[in-house]
RNA sequence: GGGUCGGUAGCUCAAUCGGUAGAGCAGUGGCCUUUUAAGCCAUUGGUUCCGGGUUCGAGUCCCGGCCGGCCUACCA
């Protein structure tokens, strides 16, 4: 071990390599096997109740957060997947030798520490040491402790780090597990079958987005990754799985923003003899199940100050009644291509003037109605051509049985009486195909004329979901690893 | 893709009109046996994103590039 005091100091790396090479030199394994955790943190705190002084023995471990050294004595704090424990290390008690050593301990270092549970004057609930086992050393420092690490690049890149120091981060990413879960329960409680479906496929279709290519060597042809689940769980409706869901990832090529992610997680769920009225039970009382289990409230307080209630029956509004509120005008229907154009940039709409009739009308719909939707609200009633996958409406056939639910200003939840006529749903296929560059999924269709039962769908994005729920800025705060450019 | 704001020590941030690049935390050495962002003394650490330019002198001004945030566009 070297010894001079001319060696670089602010190297952080080389400070700590040398510390580790001086314990293996001492013949101490600085990555050491284990140390029997017999607790987490949050279980040894049970352990110890009000009235008593001190408790049974334990063993912690986890990575050192805080570490105020005090002479001959310290106290640690230790990090473990509960949360933080305090350890209180003395010199007399765990031998001068090893008080030595433990001094050169650093911020980051996993350890176990063996001892009973006892309160200190503040009364927090504290180890008191009688052993402790490094079981690996940390090479690197950790962020600045009162700050964190707030460069969202390096959030998103050392996601790890953001973990180990911004407990928020830690909280939201285990309330989407529990989110998840919670919407298998509910879905499995209800007799539906999770199966998983392909990722690779040579048609993607269930929705208009470009896909992903790439390219499949054993077979020489080209694949794309999916963009939607829905083809291949209707596939299972026609093979008699009659209540199926799946939970998986999806693949847009298109851009980032504050909602999309390139690669997010979609639930479907498809109930055969079930219709968009049913699936519109089936979601409120999911996402109402799941607020109340995974978060443990109805009521949803927002960054922007107010509150989403969730509670209840929710809103349901007709997509003709919200445009024509919004544009003030009772014959928006009717009137031509150029009127509606004019009327959009009265709204402050940036109008594209190649866009056909509907599309000018959902132009509305996203740009000034979907943003004031913070309530649970079903948009129903929507214009045929805008999905070609549901049924058309009995008494009026401009519409289909869908609605949109919105909720905290977004898109989060379709549901269609699905479409399973296999000569209407050829046709509107073939229209779309002609509009967007879409090959049509034949396999599909020949499924379809096998005969579907009637279903209600359902397409949930968990990703948004998650964004409200835990009151998320951003898309990118809700997934791990959120798609950046390669480094 | 467009607009806009930003990039300074390991981390979080300062630096006045263009005039010797600083602080806190972390690190290193020392004191300290119940601390809570522990405290006290001392101290190491810089390609100011990169490349040009203007200037006696550039972190600061100008041009180009790279990277990122936000907004926007694309988006069944």
């Amino acid at each position: 071990m070297s010894e001079s005091t001319t060696e670089d100091t602010s190297d952080l790396f080389a400070v700590r390599k040398t510390k580790l090479d001086a314990l293996r030199e001492q013949g101490q394994n600085p990555f050491a096997d284990n140390c029997d955790q017999s607790h987490t943190s949050v279980q040894a705190k049970a352990l110890l109740p009000e009235e008593e002084e001190e408790g049974p023995e334990v063993c912690v471990a986890g990575r050192i957060v805080t570490f105020r050294l005090m002479g001959k004595a310290t106290f640690l704090k230790l990090l473990d997947r509960d949360g933080q424990i305090q350890a209180y290390v003395r010199r007399d008690a765990i031998g001068e030798d090893e008080y030595a050593a433990f001094k050169k301990l650093d911020l980051g270092d996993f350890i176990g520490v063996r001892g009973k549970l006892f309160r200190t004057r503040t009364g927090e609930i504290t180890v008191r040491a009688e052993e402790y086992t490094l079981v690996s050393k940390s090479l690197r420092p950790l962020p600045e402790k009162w700050h964190g690490l707030t460069d969202n690049e390096q959030i998103y890149r050392q996601r790890y780090l953001d973990l180990v120091v911004n407990e928020e981060s830690r909280d939201r990413f285990k309330a989407r597990s529990a989110i998840i879960r919670e919407i298998r329960e509910f879905l499995w409680e209800r007799e539906f079958l999770e199966v998983e479906t392909p990722m690779l496929q040579s048609v993607s279709g269930g929705a208009a987005a470009r896909p992903f290519e790439t390219h499949f060597n054993a077979l020489s042809c080209d694949f794309n990754l999916r963009i939607a689940l829905e083809l291949h769980l209707k596939r299972m409706l026609v093979g008699g799985f009659d209540r199926v869901f799946e939970i998986g990832r999806v693949f847009r090529n298109e851009g980032l923003s504050r909602r999309h992610n390139p690669e997010f997680t979609m639930l479907e769920a498809y109930q055969a003899y079930s219709d968009y009225r049913g699936m519109m039970e089936l979601t409120r009382s999911l996402i109402q199940r799941v607020a109340e289990k995974a978060i443990g409230t109805l009521t949803i307080e927002r960054p922007e100050g107010d509150v989403i209630e969730l509670g209840g029956d929710w809103r349901e509004a007709k997509y003709k009644d919200l445009i024509v509120e919004a544009t003030g005008r009772d014959d928006w229907f009717d009137l031509p291509v150029a009127a509606k154009l004019e009327c959009s940039k009265e709204l402050k709409i940036e109008v594209d003037p190649d866009l056909e009739d509907y599309e000018i009308t959902n132009d509305v719909f996203e740009k000034i109605i979907e943003h004031t939707l913070v309530q649970p609200t079903f948009v129903t009633h929507i214009p045929r051509e805008l999905c070609p996958l549901a049924k058309i409406t009995q008494d009026d056939p401009t519409t289909i049985d869908v609605f949109e639910l919105c909720i905290n200003g977004q898109e989060i939840a379709p549901a269609y009486s699905e479409q399973n006529d296999p000569f209407i749903q050829r046709e509107a296929f073939e229209r779309q195909v002609g509009e967007e560059t879409q090959a049509l999924d034949e396999d599909f269709l020949l499924a379809l004329e096998h005969g579907m039962p009637p279903a209600g769908g359902m397409g949930l994005g968990i990703d948004r979901l998650v964004i409200f729920l835990t009151k998320a800025a951003n898309i990118r705060d809700t997934i791990l690893f959120p798609t950046l450019r390669p480094a």
